[in-house]
DNA sequence: AGTATGTGTAAAACGATATTTTACACATGA
DNA sequence: TCATGTGTAAAATATCGTTTTACACATACT
C-alpha cells in the first residue's frame, strides 16, 4: 500500500458523514442535528468540512451513525496533523532526534 | 485481547515521555524544552500529566523522540475520548442510532 | 400567490483552551 | 554560597468550539 499523497489534505469526517450517513439515512441536517442534541450550525460546520470532529462531536456521530467515534475521531486526528505540519513549517526540521533511529 | 478498563483513565503521554524517553535520551526537562522549540513550563504541564498533546506538540515530541507523531497523539486522542464520555455523560444515551446495526 | 420548511451563511456572544512570560520557593551539587 | 534545574502559580494573550440570532434563498405544497 503506498503512502498517502502529502501534499493533499486528508479527507475531512463532513464528508463521510454528509456523502454516506446522511443519505443512507434520509434525515435531514435539521433531523440530524436534533437527534444529535447540537445545533443545526454546528452540524453543518462539519458538513461543510469547516468545523472540527472533537471528541465529544466523534461520541454524538458515533453513536447516530451506528459505528463507534473512533473512525471520525480518526479521520479528524488526521486532518488535524496535516494541518499542524503546514502551520509548524520548516520549523520541525530544526529540532534533533535523540533516540536511537 | 481484552477490551481496556473502561473505569480507568487511559495512560497520559507525558508518563511516556518522563519515563521512557527522557531517561532513556538522559536529557533534562529544561534541555528538551528548548530542543523542541517549546517553553519550559508547556513541556512540565504534559510531563505531569496535566497539559495535552496537540497535534503540534505530537509533531515536536515525535521528531524529538525519533517515532513519528502518530504514536503521541493516538496515546491523547485516547485520553481525549475517555473525558469527553466522562463529560457527555447519560446524555449520549439520548442519541438514536440510524444505522444497520 | 402565498405559506411553510429546510438550507447556507454570517455575526455576536460566551466559555473554554493552549501557550508564553514572569515570578518565586525548593533542592542539589559545585 | 552560588549556580542550575525543578515544581508551581498567576497573568496575559490568542485562538477555538459552540449556541443564539438573524437573514436570504430555494423548494414544495395548497
Amino acid at each position: 500500500m503506498v503512502d498517502r499523497d502529502p501534499s493533499r489534505r486528508p479527507t475531512h469526517p463532513g464528508a463521510m458523514l454528509r456523502e454516506f450517513v446522511l443519505p443512507a439515512a434520509g434525515i435531514s441536517v435539521k433531523q440530524a442535528a436534533q437527534m444529535m442534541g447540537v445545533s443545526r450550525q454546528n452540524l453543518h460546520r462539519i458538513l461543510a468540512e469547516k468545523g472540527p470532529v472533537t471528541s465529544e462531536m466523534a461520541l454524538r456521530i458515533g453513536k447516530f451513525a451506528g459505528n463507534g467515534p473512533e473512525l471520525w475521531l480518526a479521520m479528524q486526528q488526521a486532518v488535524d496533523l496535516w494541518d499542524a505540519r503546514q502551520a509548524i513549517g520548516t520549523d520541525i526540521e530544526a529540532i534533533p532526534t535523540v533516540g536511537a533511529a
